[in-house]
DNA sequence: GTTTTAAGTCAACAATGCTGACCCATTTCG
DNA sequence: CGAAATGGGTCAGCATTGTTGACTTAAAAC
């Protein structure tokens, strides 16, 4: 029995103290905080928005297709599809819910027509652009403070980290890619 | 019925198509942007590590771990838990599972026997290294393409756009920080 | 007129969050 | 010393969001 481990087999006995940890090259630190970076701004980032979301029982799934489709408007169902990179029924599930509720309106291509072309209504609208706001003061107080070459900075390394589909879909000036 | 979309309820009339998406101000858009590619980076960041997680049947929840404890040798649960900012009940099922498969290590506290120091058993510390890998070529690339001026700013950005908390826990070096 | 394609759907499952309610061992404090 | 606070653990149940697999329908393409 160690003291409050209770005896639950689970108990490994301590490796000598800190295994020391290679600290391989500087180069390694740097990679390793770049990891941290990642991990805070993204959890910090996306917690701004949801607290709205949990007023209207909506998920970062939402607000993810909102924010595509606010973006990308008569965007296509496969083409959001390939952005968000999630399977087909994932997305059912939150696509029936934003156009149940209203937020998301669709329309059959004019070309073709087993298209359906999706866009925010109003009320998807507005929802979209409360959810920006909040998020929009976090980057811009970052960019405000880190200046505009750090800015630039960012970009680019933010590019860099992002898969070769994730760049070009960026470079589409945001209007819907073709997968 | 409309089509394909047979009689659903759910369809609702296109709003005259691409409701004029407001255009506020520049600055307007260059937020958009960061959205974009804050989902982006962090997405194919992540999706990196996935594979090797699931040769393993773990999960990105035991990756961050793994990442913290490593990171923090000797770090204490409670630590932990104010890092990543979960509950103790999430936390636990990741961390039962690393202590069971010989990842983690725990040892009590000297002066405080209630304490659980964590730390990476050598398996442990090979799987961490084995995930840091293959990220850390994603950030290796996009550091040297982007250049060191580059990555001074997206520091100072990432850095602005998380919590200050989290920004404190960086700046204790990556030793355990006092929650 | 057959085959593709875009989309939708049912069912079931897994990972990872969460809450609420407790228990135990240790440390601290009156 | 004895009570309260603290660090940790656990059971049970639930929500979100991702996954696979299998199948349908409507429209387009060939």
């Amino acid at each position: 029995m160690t003291g409050m481990l209770k005896d639950k087999t689970r108990f490994v006995p301590p490796p000598k103290l800190p295994p020391p940890t290679p600290v391989v090259d500087l180069s390694d630190a740097e990679m390793r905080m770049a990891q941290d970076l990642l991990f805070f701004a993204y959890r910090d980032f996306t917690n701004v928005a949801d607290q709205v979301l949990e007023e209207l029982g909506l998920g970062r799934a939402h607000h993810r297709a909102l924010h595509f489709i606010g973006r990308n408007p008569g965007i296509t169902v496969s083409s959001l599809l390939a952005v968000l990179r999630i399977t087909k029924q994932s997305l059912a599930r939150v696509l029936n819910a934003l156009v149940d509720e209203g937020f998301v309106a669709q329309a059959p291509g004019f070309e073709d027509r087993r298209l359906r072309l999706l866009t925010l209504t109003e009320k998807g609208a507005a929802l979209e652009r409360r959810l920006f706001d909040a998020q929009r003061n976090r980057i811009s107080q970052a960019y405000k403070r880190a200046g505009p070459q750090a800015v630039q900075g960012f970009r680019g390394v933010m590019r860099g980290i992002m898969d070769k589909g994730a760049r070009d879909y960026m470079d589409g000036t945001g209007a819907a890619e073709d997968a």
